[in-house]
DNA sequence: GAACTTACGTACCGATCGGTAACATTGTCA
DNA sequence: TGACAATGTTACCGATCGGTACGTAAGTTC
């Protein structure tokens, strides 16, 4: 459920509040929120600069429906790792962490675009922030309800082992991009999980 | 009567240079690199504009100089927790994990100011990333030996798992400040060393 | 006491930032 | 055809960005 121009019935072509958002999905994730300017979204978009204000009423809330979007793809992925394995909540998240990996080698890779921007907007007040930190803690509820599944005598601990393991991976990637430690999220997330459940 | 080169024990007052580069590690940190301007470091530390230039060729520069600054404090704290127990490697990274639990749960903390620069600076030959980038590379050797002398089967694995739980503990910190998955670092990873080292 | 060095401040630069006013063009429906 | 709203454009705003030319005050050395 996109929040940008409404779908309505007969306007197939891709308005300028569309195009300006794809821009910037771009844009922010690739350089970061405050690294690019309106001026460059809009040249990048094909448009100018009053049609971002028309549909955004600033560059703040353009960062946040940037973030909309990008939870929108976030879990798209993560439920088709999930529908992958019905029912079998440990080859879900294994099937999930194994496309991680894969995905994190691009090296057009920059991490998770909600962290990057929590880092960049510390004030707890910044929309695009306040997107981040509801993402962030409907993951940590959904990997702590899986673990639940799993059978883990203190799902708590092992969804937030699981989660800082996502999240280290996400962000060490930024750092070595290839031969980094996240090429072992997988199988230390197998050796984490395998030891939670054993401890029954 | 005055000595050359050092300070008299009397001297009150630091140079600019020292001030200029104390303002930047509180202001840099504490708000990020991107959304601190350099007249307010300057302000922040009683001086003005030409004397950070005079010190410091450029802002980002002064950026390394605050990470370089950075990067001996977390050495500082890390040797003190390996210091603690000689000759026990498990000990002492689960030291230094406890102590890093304990520190996260402030409300002025802000995770890794070289993580941190490292999202703001995507691009590879920025001053300040390239020190954030070797101070990683340095922390995950050391985790690896760390794991290798604790007879670990696969070092580089441990080691990397440690890696990822670090990174992942003073990232998320940023978005659950307390109550976080962070609050289980230490005990994940007493998880994660017992399992790896078992699994001979 | 002139000459030099060191250390710092005043005032300013062009460029770019996010954001806006006013106008031109288009498509839709009466 | 004409009214109307949506969408496009040109040109501009004040504020702030990183960075600098240049003057000033103090200590040192001869």
């Amino acid at each position: 459920m996109s929040s940008i121009g409404s779908q309505a019935p007969g306007n197939e072509q891709p308005r300028a509040a569309e195009r300006i958002l794809r821009s910037a999905r771009e844009l922010f994730y690739r350089r970061g929120i405050r690294a690019v300017g309106v001026e460059e979204v809009v040249a990048n978009a094909g448009v100018t600069k009053p049609s971002l204000y028309r549909s955004y009423p600033s560059k703040d809330e353009l960062a946040a429906a940037y973030l909309r979007l990008y939870e929108e793809e976030f879990w798209a992925r993560f439920d088709a790792a999930v529908g992958r394995h019905p029912g079998d909540p440990r080859a879900q998240i294994m099937d999930y962490l194994e496309g991680l990996s894969q995905r994190v080698m691009a090296p057009t890779y920059r991490g998770c675009g909600m962290t990057n921007a929590t880092i960049e907007y510390p004030e707890p007040d910044h929309p695009a922030r306040r997107v981040s930190e509801a993402h962030k803690a409907r993951l940590r509820e959904r990997l702590c309800a899986m673990a639940a599944e799993m059978g883990a005598p203190d799902p708590h601990l092992l969804g937030d082992s699981l989660f800082l393991l996502m999240e280290g991976t996400l962000v060490s990637t930024q750092i070595f991009h290839a031969d980094g430690p996240s090429a072992n999220v997988a199988r230390t997330a197998e050796l984490l999980i395998s030891a939670a459940l054993g401890a029954a």
